[in-house]
RNA sequence: GCCGACCUGGCGCAAUUGGUAGCGCACCACUCUUGUAAAGUGGGGGUUACGGGUUCGAGUCCCGUGGUCGGCUCCA
């Protein structure tokens, strides 16, 4: 019979596997007709067969996914009451959980680790049954949540679950070289022929608890993650990653670099600023209100606090009082008569500007001229965030966002979004971030939750859509995804190291206009109801400080760097040259000051480079004679003999230029 | 919030079976006055996160509180 091998005609014969069709060790598994099978898959006429690589995407998975099948029979051996979850490939790895009476500690994952390598070294089998529900339900006897997935599996299958498919299910079987069965798990496959292509590029990382499927009303298990690659180099250079991303965690350079604190004493996921880390955030704030002030936006101030009937009214309390800090409550006053003389009330924090502003809007009429109306404010923020989810700067209780509301008219709605993308990506650009996809959040087709009329969400949603696509830039779908009050679009960065990040949010509101009762007259006479955008581009300062932090790795750009330029004299007799040097800049507004510390100048040179400082200037005698500088630079470079006037224009051209150096 | 681990001078780390806190960097002083990543000597600084308990004795053991870290769940 023939079939169609890598795009090529072959002729096999009956009940070929993939085994008679690749000679490549690398193979380890095939697509057939698209669908990832295992090397023992006999093909049939006409099947479309490709050969999957150990090192290809594809390939990997399998790979992991096996490993996390041996490690979780290095489990039972080690720990016979452990009853199997789930395991499937991640990326750059793969987890299995198990619901065990004592969590797991590090020196499990020890022997866990050593075990596999001798199973490993078994040459282990994976063999595949296909079963019907019931003889699954019968090899699964003794696995609870294996067996509820058994019950589950028509229904309510996951994307993506490696235990169970919408089709018939199969069980993998470990066999020992003498067809001794080793172990055995519910699985849909593929796997690799046999344990030892497993190799030695493996290992495991943590083990943490998760829930059950998912869901935090179920049972805790014991989750252990580890990482698998196709060759120890591989291995080493994924591990290699995981360094360099530690040496960049704003967390670590915020102590480093003095930029910023949380205090223990003033509470979890409330940061301090230091004075290098205000300058920093200074600079941001500054800029972003300059670009804010050309676009045309007002500035609006409002306060911290407000009575509950504010956001009663939004419908925040309602929905997310548990996301909000508890109400600062005014007893109410009682005479001796028992007569109440004063109501008490209740004053919250607030989690939103939103509604601030719409008191803007709302404190006269408006008319139809006045649109688009942008109101724009740093607004100081809180939420009362589960304790666990707290990180560094990334996920705070306190934050100040840039924050803005635009009211438009439908007509304006295009015009306006098109102009705020546009703003976003070219602020985002300005710090050094040039690598974006969009993706558009939508609502959930019958889900009662979303607000508004069917109209207007479909309109608005193409609206969104088109404007997405005019940006040109790539575009991924996110459907459901929309909150309940309108669709969004977000603004999604790669940072210097490939990790993407979400930071501006642009959203249409048809709930909080409604609410609110938001009104203009329009040119007809008749009052109309505006829509509502709000947009955060940093989405809050505080995060993409620490985004930043980690995209610069701490090298921030002159521009923004808390120390522009530090100068260095070869020798004390030198520093007054500098100092009259540095003086001039700092005319200027220049963060340049003179080193004139004992230290020796090396050291100099070392403690300013690992503060991370952009220029490093020196001179000695050679420069004072000829009316130069030497430049150093972050990275070791240097420039010398630079007249004083081109080093001058080197500083505020890079600085100007927003440039990275 | 849940599970687990952790918390020692500003930072990074030590402290054998519970025996009475050390080191490096930083800081201060003095000496040295230097051409591209660490000069030398001396000095100051910790009621070991906080509160309780066990013990002749607690940084080490137990309980509670706070905080941090890694996950899970969540993120208007």
């Amino acid at each position: 019979m023939n079939i169609l091998l890598a795009g090529k005609t072959h002729q096999v014969s009956e009940g070929a596997t993939g085994f008679d069709l690749f000679e490549l060790r690398e193979v380890i598994a095939m697509h057939v007709n698209g669908e990832a099978r295992d090397l023992s898959h006999v093909v049939v006429a006409e099947d479309k067969v490709e050969g999957i690589l150990i090192d290809s995407p594809a390939g990997l998975e399998i790979l992991r996914h096996s490993t996390a099948h041996v490690m979780a029979q290095a489990v039972q051996e080690l720990f016979p009451n452990a009853k199997l979850g789930i395991g499937p490939y991640i990326t750059d790895g793969f987890y299995f959980d198990f619901d065990v009476a004592e969590p797991f500690v590090p020196d499990d994952l020890k022997r866990v680790e050593k075990r596999m390598k001798e199973l490993v070294g078994k040459s282990q089998r994976f063999t595949r049954i296909e079963v019907s529900d019931e003889e699954a339900k019968r090899l699964m006897a003794d696995e609870p949540y294996k067996l509820e997935l058994i019950g589950l599996k028509s229904e309510d299958v996951q994307e993506g679950s490696v235990e169970v498919s919408a089709g018939g299910l199969s069980v993998y079987e470990n066999t020992n070289p003498d067809g001794s069965l080793a172990w055995r798990d519910l699985c849909r496959g593929p796997h690799l022929p046999n344990t030892r292509q497993i190799g030695k590029s493996f290992s495991l990382s943590r083990s943490a608890a998760a829930y059950w499927r998912g869901n935090e009303n179920n049972k805790q298990l014991q989750r252990i993650y580890g990482t698998a690659w196709a060759t120890k180099e591989a291995l080493a250079e994924h591990l290699d990653r995981i360094e360099q991303a530690a040496k960049r965690d704003h967390r670590k350079l915020g102590v480093e670099l003095d930029l910023f604190s949380f205090p223990e004493e003033v509470g979890s996921g409330l940061a301090v600023f230091h004075p290098k880390g205000g300058i920093i955030r200074k600079v941001m704030e500054d800029y972003s209100r300059a670009k804010h002030e050309e676009a045309g936006y007002e500035f609006v101030y409002t306060p911290h606090i407000t009575k509950s009937n504010l956001f009663e009214q939004s419908g925040h309390l309602n929905w997310y009082s548990d996301g909000m800090f508890p109400p600062m409550k005014l007893d109410s006053e009682v005479g001796e008569d028992g007569e109440v003389r004063k109501q008490g009330v209740d004053y919250y924090l607030k989690p939103m500007n939103c509604p601030f502003h719409i008191l803007i809007f709302k404190s006269r009429s408006r008319s139809y001229r006045e649109l688009p109306l942008r109101m724009f404010e740093f607004g100081s923020v809180y939420r009362y965030e589960k304790s666990g989810v707290l990180h560094g700067l990334t996920r705070v209780r306190g934050m100040t966002q840039d924050d803005a509301h635009l009211f438009v008219t439908q007509d304006q709605l295009q015009q306006e979004l098109t102009s705020v993308l546009k703003f976003v990506l070219d602020l985002l650009r300005d710090y050094g971030l040039n690598d974006f996809y969009l993706e558009l959040s939508t609502r959930e087709e019958g889900n009662p939750k979303f607000v508004g009329e069917d109209a207007i969400w479909e309109s608005a949603t193409k609206t969104l859509e088109q404007v997405a696509n005019d940006s040109g830039l790539e575009l991924v779908a996110d459907p459901g995804g929309a909150a309940f009050y309108g669709p969004k679009i977000s603004v999604q960065a790669r940072d210097a190291i490939g990790r993407t990040w979400q930071m501006s949010t642009i959203q249409l509101d048809f709930n909080l206009p409604d609410r609110f009762n938001l009104e203009y007259v329009g040119s007809d006479g008749a009052r109309h109801q505006p829509i509502m955008i709000h947009r955060a581009l940093f989405g809050s300062i505080e995060r993409f400080f620490g985004v930043l932090t980690e995209h610069y790795a701490g090298h921030f750009p002159p521009w923004l760097a808390p120390v522009q330029a530090v100068c260095i004299p070869v020798a004390d007799e030198f520093a007054d040259y500098l100092d009259i040097f540095a003086s001039s800049l700092k005319k200027e507004g220049m963060r340049i000051n003179v080193d004139h510390s004992d230290s020796r100048m090396q050291k100099k040179i070392r403690d300013h480079t690992l503060d991370r400082v952009p220029f490093i200037i020196l001179a000695g005698a050679r420069d004072v004679e000829a009316g130069t500088l030497a430049f150093r630079f972050r990275d070791g470079n240097q420039r010398n003999d630079i007249p004083l006037e081109e080093a001058r224009q080197l500083i505020r051209d890079a600085i100007g230029n927003k440039e990275q150096v």
